[in-house]
RNA sequence: GCCGGGGUGGCCUAGCUGGUCAGGGCGCGGCACUCAUAAUGCCGAAGUCGCGGGUUCGAACCCCGCCCCCGGCACCA
């Protein structure tokens, strides 16, 4: 794909929602979104980068309730969790917001109002289980009871255990509440619906349109190609954003989680000082190029509910979906109640950012699962990072610091230009694709290749022989510095810091963090003090 | 059941608009080297590309049938 340069760039990363710590499988989304906005910039665009915490919804109120606290007290926590581990992995938002702002309450019930206004809301009345003991109405996942069809147990909007189909809110028998266990009753209930279903036609013509990874477009043209149901858009709760002139109600969590990409823009934007109209250019006038992160397991809601919704309510839509594939450990899906599961904070603990950042691209293209294992994680690590990229940074500057002290003189060769033109090529192209493996994947081919050549020109020998020797040897380190320099430029939007270290040790004076792609095709400078070399990763394991 | 993804040397895997397509990595064996974190380089052994048909001058890649594995099936973040 091509993103225009001539309009801003936002991109945007799922909303955690806080009811719980993070995990390497939140991270397998943000961490390459991270890396996409990084790369973005160097290529030129401009970029804002927003995110933020999905603080609404019935989990968090239950796990409030088993606590004994408050919803907020809950959303508080993680939020700043979140926030935290954001921090120590350098992903680096601008923005980084909560749903739970007065902004995003405004937003949504303006949109809500919006869709009213355009005739695609409407109410109808169905039949809700009621706790009695509890005191309040279950939303589906917490009913059990009889399947109408195969008489097995179910959950209240599946027959999980037997036949696997869906229920509708009402069709389960003898319903009982899943907190407390005891029985439960059907009581009318008003609710309403957003007109999925007049939006079919749209999403078809706009899915075929849409860039991004190809799993996002084919999953969601799968489900408009059936048909579309209405969805019911609020909830008997007190946690959430009020429906339009109904106390009694809320909107259902997935309306106004995804407005929160509205949302944080206006905030950002009015925290820089901004034109209040300003986040216009971003949502309204389609001035903006507009990209989400996110995983596979939420295509849904962000290739048909959330295009549907901003169209009917008159907003810009997104130009690219990237969906990232699911993490697996050892082999078995993620689950928290059999502890299989890698918590982000016990990684931060023991590993630096970089490492994590690195393997988590490198391990396992972007749309495909992902198989987490320590063994595969200090093998990546040991092997890459240590034995290839680390190693030939620290041969090459302790020999040039020792003999040198300083960038020594020599032309660039032709081997080596088109050994970095060509990867940089290879980097491109894999960005283009949202292929961050393939990414990394070339630029540690370069490294491989800086290894290769290191060795082969043998310059330990040169150093010891006479005057023309020891300048072939000054060329030699030349190349091979250039080459670092370029791996520098390359894999920063990956790790940020490991690669701002080695920059350092090469003695560059200017910021890498702020340098451009067309900045490694500038001969590294003659005469230039390296710093002291240290390595740059330790082995693992 | 339906939909999607996948089955490539011991292991992971690239390739999937058909013709250097049988590549890479790990592991393994040999050699070289000593600037380097027992790191690096070079060479090598190993594969009927799930099974059976078909299309074609030619298929891992296209078509048909079959067998396995994984995931999703709507309000679940």
């Amino acid at each position: 794909m091509k993103i225009p340069h001539d309009k801003p760039v936002l991109v945007t990363s799922a909303l955690p929602y806080v009811n719980g710590e993070c995990h390497i499988g939140h991270l397998r989304t943000y961490v390459p979104a991270d890396i996409c906005v990084r790369m973005l910039r160097k290529m030129g665009y401009r970029v804002i980068f927003i995110s933020g915490s999905d603080t609404h919804g019935t989990p968090i109120v239950l796990s409030a309730e088993a606590e004994g606290t408050t919803p907020e007290a809950v959303v508080e926590r993680y939020h700043e969790h979140f926030r935290r581990v954001f921090d120590a992995l350098n992903v680096d938002f601008d923005y980084y917001g909560r749903t739970d702002s007065p902004a995003n309450h405004a937003r949504t019930e303006e949109i809500v109002k919006d869709l009213m206004a355009r005739g695609y809301v409407y109410r109808k009345k169905t039949k809700q289980a009621y706790c009695n003991t509890c005191g309040r109405f279950l939303p589906d996942r917490y009913v059990e009871g009889i399947c109408p069809y195969c008489g097995t147990l179910a959950r209240g909007d599946e027959c999980d255990q037997g036949c696997g189909r869906h229920l509708e809110p009402g069709e389960i028998e003898e319903p009982r509440c899943k907190i407390c266990g005891s029985a439960a009753v059907y009581k009318d209930q008003e609710h309403f619906f957003f007109k999925l279903s007049a939006f079919s036609h749209f999403l078809l013509s706009y899915l075929h349109g849409l860039e991004g990874t190809a799993n996002a477009r084919n999953y969601a043209l799968e489900w408009v190609k059936r048909e579309l149901r209405d969805w019911c858009i609020t909830r008997n709760l007190e946690w959430g954003v009020k429906f339009p002139g109904r106390d009694d109600l809320v909107v259902y969590v997935w309306v106004d989680a995804p407005i929160g990409y509205i949302s944080f823009t206006e905030e950002l934007l009015r925290e820089r000082g901004e034109d209040d109209t300003e986040w216009a250019r971003y949502w309204k006038n389609n001035e903006a190029t507009i990209i989400h992160f996110i995983g596979t397991d939420i295509i849904y809601h962000h290739c048909i509910f959330w295009p549907a919704m901003l169209k009917g309510a008159g907003y810009s839509l997104p130009r690219a979906v990237i969906a990232s594939g699911m993490v697996k450990i050892n082999g078995k899906t993620f689950s928290k109640s059999r502890g299989n599961v890698v918590w982000a904070s016990e990684f931060l603990e023991r590993f630096h950012p970089d490492m994590l950042r690195y393997y988590l691209v490198a391990q396992s293209s972007h749309t495909k699962e992902l198989d987490f294992s320590w063994d595969s994680f200090f093998m990546r690590v040991n092997n890459e990072l240590v034995a290839i990229l680390g190693n030939l940074a620290y041969r090459v500057l302790t020999f040039t610091y020792k003999h040198f002290g300083m960038v020594p003189a020599g032309e660039i060769e032709d081997e080596v230009t088109s050994a970095i033109e060509s990867a940089t090529a290879e980097v491109l192209s894999a960005m283009e694709n949202y292929e961050f493996k393939k990414m990394v994947d070339a630029t540690m081919g370069l490294a491989n290749f800086g290894n290769s050549y290191f060795q082969r020109e043998e310059p330990w020998h040169l150093i010891k022989g006479d005057e023309d020797a020891r300048r072939r040897c000054g060329t030699i380190i030349k190349n091979v510095l250039q080459i670092l320099k370029s791996i520098c430029i390359l894999l920063e939007p990956v790790m940020p810091e490991k690669m701002g270290e080695m920059w350092f040790q090469l003695g560059m004076e200017t910021d890498l963090h702020a340098t451009k792609i067309e900045d490694l095709r500038a001969p590294i400078r003659t005469g230039q003090k390296l710093n002291k070399p240290a390595v740059l990763f330790q082995r693992v394991g």
